[in-house]
DNA sequence: AGGCGCTACTATGCTTTGTAGTAGACGGGA
DNA sequence: TCCCGTCTACTACAAAGCATAGTAGCGCCT
């Protein structure tokens, strides 16, 4: 089924992306899904505009290789340069991750989770509830 | 409010324990839960049977010096020696984990998350969509 | 007083991530 | 054809977290 793991680690304490990736990882992949597809130079420039601090070109490189080790990026070659691109749309990939972690909570801390959830159900605002309550209700029915 | 963060980072790929901490501190921790409270040494020993490699003394001593500074040991003196405890039972510990962890979810990737769990919900037994419903009961009688 | 057990301190290796330099390959212009 | 600039590959190093373990020193019990 789908291919395999793509969380590592998931980092509560961190914010968004970084959760998942290394800081500078997530910089530049946010970039990435941004611009659809770029080089190591589009990166390198943006940063350079973005980020305070300076980085080496080839630290940009390296960093995007290694998300392309980690099949995050995908590259093709054009004339002697890469193109990357993400190997999944930016909220594909989240749901990915979310579903891992989730998943992974389910099955090996069921109680707690199920139990987590009731009480923070409180948190989830009207529109989310009737989601839910749909899935229930569909549940439901088929027993 | 609670008190300060318990997770470093969960690993979904893991199992258990080990999914928030290392694989010795997860089997050190297990012994101690299982024991109320141990030494080092006890801890050492009933490692030796547990396991097939054989570790250190010292080795056990460390690991356990770690989880006391990380708080989930705690230690007092007896005479020259320390006895640990575990700071919360093992229940409760990974109730806090497994909460810091949905609650990140839910802050970051909101909608990821209601949206996983609404599809996840097909595989959660009818008990448990029970408490789910009385949960949502009484959220939607508070409006 | 001596020995044994216990702790503290120190150290090393591995892995991941951030960071960066060097060298070689390739294509385009003079 | 030769040189230059750009791009990649390879290599490297630092920091953090974890697993692992050795050494030294302290204090209790006999």
């Amino acid at each position: 089924m789908e291919g395999k793991a793509i969380v590592p680690e998931f980092r509560p304490q961190k914010a968004g992306l970084k959760q998942i990736l290394g800081d500078l990882e997530a910089d530049i992949m946010e970039l990435v899904w941004a611009r659809g597809q770029c080089t190591v130079r589009d990166v390198y420039e943006a940063l350079l505009v973005s980020r305070e601090r300076e980085l080496a070109y080839t630290t940009i490189m390296t960093v995007m290789s290694r998300l392309a080790e980690k099949a995050v990026l995908l590259r093709e070659a054009a004339g002697n340069t890469y193109v990357y691109m993400p190997a999944l749309g930016r909220e594909e990939y989240l749901a990915r991750v979310v579903g891992e972690v989730l998943d992974a909570l389910f099955v090996s801390h069921r109680e707690q989770t199920i139990s987590h959830l009731a009480s923070r159900l409180k948190a989830v605002d009207a529109s989310e509830l009737d989601r839910l309550e749909v899935a229930l209700a569909k549940r439901k029915e088929h027993g």
